[in-house]
DNA sequence: ACCGCCGGGTGCC
DNA sequence: ACCGCCGGGTGCC
């Protein structure tokens, strides 16, 4: 259509790369060690304490242009490298202009600390507005306890001491001005710290009360979405456009006299702050998210007017609705961008309406080299779908994210907070949002208030939320009514007892699995076997499922390199294709580049060699602090090769199994009853899924299936066909527990069977509402299969005891390393009941 | 006077 | 900078 900008819209949904599991991450792994932490500068700012205050001078005023106010907050960024003090410190504004540096004695003083990272020190002009030449500024000292005796040593060497910390000054800019002076009378311990649980109750009161204010207006979606909204919908449609065509101030600008001030830091401009022309939808998972942006990207496509295009087949499907427009016939141009095309001009992606590319995609094509065609375009809107997983700031993903170009940014999420109020920051900073897109800023207007319980800091964090977010849960209510009315679901746990024969097997695999991690505990080397503790593990979960499915891997002595590069290349298919989505212990996200080390520990490419890189010579691997080198590293070999090599292994003759068995049971009663109902069957192993397709087939069921390695095209087939309502459409559907991602909509399905407890429940949750979901007519029963007397059963205790903690576990601080490993190793003696 | 004092030149790190 | 510091000019009362 000849547009010249273009929305992004990225998300994982269905294009996510690898099938996964949660092995890592829902073991907790990857809090242990203090992996994630690579780049070391990642600070825990949220248990510093004041150490004190100094006054100091900011001079050569006159060399540079950054302006202060009184009262302004000031940064101090060293600069090693100034030709004249390898001391020397910077002092910037809000802006990051430069404004002088820090006078070189007490620069001398400050350069040791800084540079040691002893403490973080955060400076205020009290008078700024005036000076010609140099200005006074005042500095808190920030650090852990530990360092605070020898960041005064430090001090004491160039002849500095701190002050008390004056109360209120942390947060700046309560600094009263007029001659008041600082008083040093009243040392304040570091105010008192929230506890969880109030913590907890003031972010939940974040959305609560809502009331009937902006956000009630309604929109209707342009003619071209060709589905009708529902009120809630339209209610967020008319929110999202009036914030792309609002001209207000961002949160916390005020108009004074012909500037434009800050609030929070008293920074002032003559320019007026562009606010954010979008925001974070965060409505719950099912209220139409995705159907809501194609509504607002329609409607609001440019200059406020609708996009010009004819109108859209309305098929009432809420879900993989950029997917299944893709095939439909009409006239907005959409583009599944799949990425590593650096040939590819950028005007291939300029010309389309819609690019939709995912998040590995886009980390992948921005990480590699700096010319991804994606970052070479000016976007007209960029969406982040599922915009929570960009929460770690020192991933590629985030990264990558927060560098394209486009002024209309959006995050969709079901959960915007999901830990702590650190969380938000990288949402916060995706929308570019002044002053807080620079991670100080955040820290110390916002933060740190919140956390240490400054009078006020909460209310600012909500003003902020509310300001650019709407959220409605699913028993929020538009006029009194309910956004949702869901039938009702219901999960039942169905117990299966191997048969003997089947019992004799899974025996002798754990007696041989728990001895040799019983001898891993006596040796206090579980940690650096723990490959070799899940690989026991979930040997004995597929024995639940069927014997077919336990690939004899033998145990790794005195091996040929090859030998041993083949045994790392099969741990990590097993690790990768058991069904669900492996993170990788240093960025916590999915993987990007898959590569397995020597200690059999799986992690992105590129994060395991920034690792080798700054650890250099000897560097560790996160996970168990063996010896790391590059060239013992081994690359996942392509997923197709994964699939291949692992489903059709079937010349042999096919067998039953107790769970089979059991699941057929249930499916042909199923159909006796009630030959129309459709049912999802999910299991985390593809293998599984294949040998289901055998009696599938022999008591006549249609089937479908869906999971990670099919093509894009074969899985909106295989997810329309499933979901068509016409007589003789499948009644089956086969489906990998990670498949697919959020936005996958099976309603259609109004049984579930689960053939194998996650590590997660989070991701059985999650799996329950591809069906449970707006759209969905019927009540839903899902049937958990687990087996008597194993480590299913096991798993589903350490699955309540994660529901709880994740119910309270609200912005609790992470736990310890230790505790951390306490509890992982608590969960495997549980598992194989040690 | 190898001082003190004066007043002009000058100015970040 | 209406400062401090530098270094040249200068020198009883």
């Amino acid at each position: 259509n000849g547009q010249q900008w273009l929305p992004l819209t990225l998300g994982e949904r269905n294009y996510s790369r690898f099938p996964s599991s949660d092995f890592y991450s829902s073991l907790g792994l990857e809090d242990v060690l203090s992996v994630g932490d690579t780049s070391g500068a990642e600070e825990d700012t949220d248990s510093a304490i004041l150490y004190g205050t100094l006054r100091g001078s900011v001079v050569g005023l006159r060399y540079y242009t950054g302006i202060v106010n009184n009262n302004e907050m000031v940064a101090l960024q060293r600069e090693p490298n100034n030709p004249y003090d390898k001391n020397a410190v910077k002092v910037n504004n809000v802006n990051g202009d430069q404004v002088g540096h820090i006078k070189k004695e007490l620069a001398a003083a400050l350069a040791g600390i800084m540079d040691n990272k002893l403490a973080l020190i955060e400076g205020v002009v009290p008078y700024g507005a005036k000076n010609a030449f140099t200005m006074p500024v005042q500095m808190s000292f920030w650090g852990r306890e530990e360092n605070k005796e020898a960041v005064l040593d430090q001090l004491k060497k160039h002849g500095f001491k701190l002050a008390p910390p004056l109360k209120e000054w942390g947060f700046g800019s309560k600094w009263i001005s007029g001659r008041a002076g600082p008083s040093y009378s009243a040392p304040v311990h570091a105010a008192v710290q929230l506890t969880t649980e109030q913590l907890k109750s003031e972010f939940d009161k974040l959305f609560e009360d809502l009331k009937e204010d902006d956000k009630s207006c309604e929109m209707e979606g342009a003619e071209a979405l060709g589905t009708l909204l529902l009120p809630h919908q339209k209610q967020a449609l008319a929110w999202m456009v009036s914030r792309e065509n609002s001209n207000d101030l961002p949160p916390f600008w005020e108009e004074r006299n012909d500037f434009y001030y800050n609030i929070l830091t008293n920074f002032a401009e003559k320019q007026q702050p562009k606010n954010v022309l979008g925001g974070i939808l965060a409505d719950d998972m099912g209220l139409g998210k995705t159907l809501t942006t194609i509504a607002l990207i329609l409607t609001n496509f440019q200059d406020g007017k609708p996009l010009p295009v004819e109108k859209i087949t309305s098929d009432k499907c809420y879900e993989d609705q950029f997917e299944q427009h893709i095939h439909q016939d009409f006239h907005v141009n959409i583009y599944v961008y799949y990425g590593s095309d650096r040939s590819k001009d950028p005007s291939v992606l300029s010309e389309q309406d819609i690019v939709l590319t995912t998040y590995n995609i886009l980390a992948t094509d921005y990480g590699v080299r700096g010319d991804s065609p994606l970052h070479k375009v000016k976007w007209l809107r960029i969406v982040l779908d599922e915009g929570h997983t960009i929460r770690n700031p020192n991933a590629q993903q985030t990264k990558a994210a927060l560098n394209l170009e486009g002024h209309r940014r959006w995050i969709l999420t079901g959960t915007p907070i999901q830990n702590s109020v650190k969380d938000l920051w990288a949402l916060i900073s995706f929308l570019k949002l002044k002053p807080f897109t620079d991670r100080e800023w955040w820290q110390r207007t916002i933060q740190r208030p919140v956390t240490m319980g400054a009078p006020g800091g909460l209310g600012r964090l909500q003003s902020l939320i509310r300001s650019i977010t709407l959220r409605r849960t699913k028993t929020s209510k538009v006029k009194g009514k309910p956004v949702l009315e869901l039938p009702e679901r219901k999960v039942l746990i169905q117990y299966v007892t191997l048969t003997e024969e089947e019992r004799q097997i899974y025996q002798s695999v754990k007696k041989e699995g728990k001895a040799a991690i019983s001898r891993f505990f006596s040796e206090g080397t579980v940690l650096a076997h723990y490959a070799d503790v899940l690989g026991v593990l979930l040997r004995l979960r597929q024995l639940c499922c069927h014997p077919r499915l336990c690939i004899n891997t033998s145990s790794s002595n005195n091996k040929t390199p090859e030998e041993l590069r083949e045994t790392l290349v099969n741990k990590m298919k097993l690790v990768l294709s058991s069904g669900s989505d492996e993170e990788c212990a240093v960025c916590l996200e999915s993987l990007t580049h898959p590569v397995i080390t020597r200690c059999a520990h799986v992690f992105c490419k590129p994060c395991i060699f920034e690792v080798i890189r700054s650890e250099q010579p000897n560097a560790k691997c996160p996970l168990c602090r063996n010896e790391l080198r590059v060239e013992q590293l081994v690359e996942c070999p392509l997923e197709e090769e994964i699939d291949s090599n692992n489903g059709k292994k079937s010349d042999q003759e096919w067998i039953s199994s107790s769970k089979i068995n059991a699941l057929m049971h249930a499916l042909i009663e199923l159909r006796r009853d009630n030959p129309t109902a459709k049912c999802l069957v999910v299991s985390q192993f593809t293998t599984f899924l294949s040998l289901i397709e055998n009696p599938l087939k022999e008591s006549g069921f249609a089937f479908t299936r869906l999971d990670g390695s099919m093509a894009q095209k074969k899985r909106v087939e295989a997810i329309q066909c499933f979901q068509s309502s016409q007589a003789g459409s499948p009644t089956v559907m086969l489906l990998s527990l990670k498949a697919g991602g959020v936005g996958l909509n099976l309603t259609a399905a109004s049984r579930v069977f689960l053939m194998d407890p996650a590590w997660n429940p989070a991701a059985e949750d999650q799996c329950f509402d591809r069906c449970h979901r707006l759209g969905q007519k019927h009540n839903v029963v899902i049937t958990k299969f687990i087996v008597k007397d194993s480590v299913e059963e096991n798993m589903l205790k350490i699955q309540n005891k994660k529901r709880k903690l994740a119910a309270g576990a609200f912005a609790t601080k992470k736990p310890s390393a230790s505790e951390a490993k306490q509890t992982k190793i608590n969960e495997i003696k549980a598992l194989i009941d040690l």
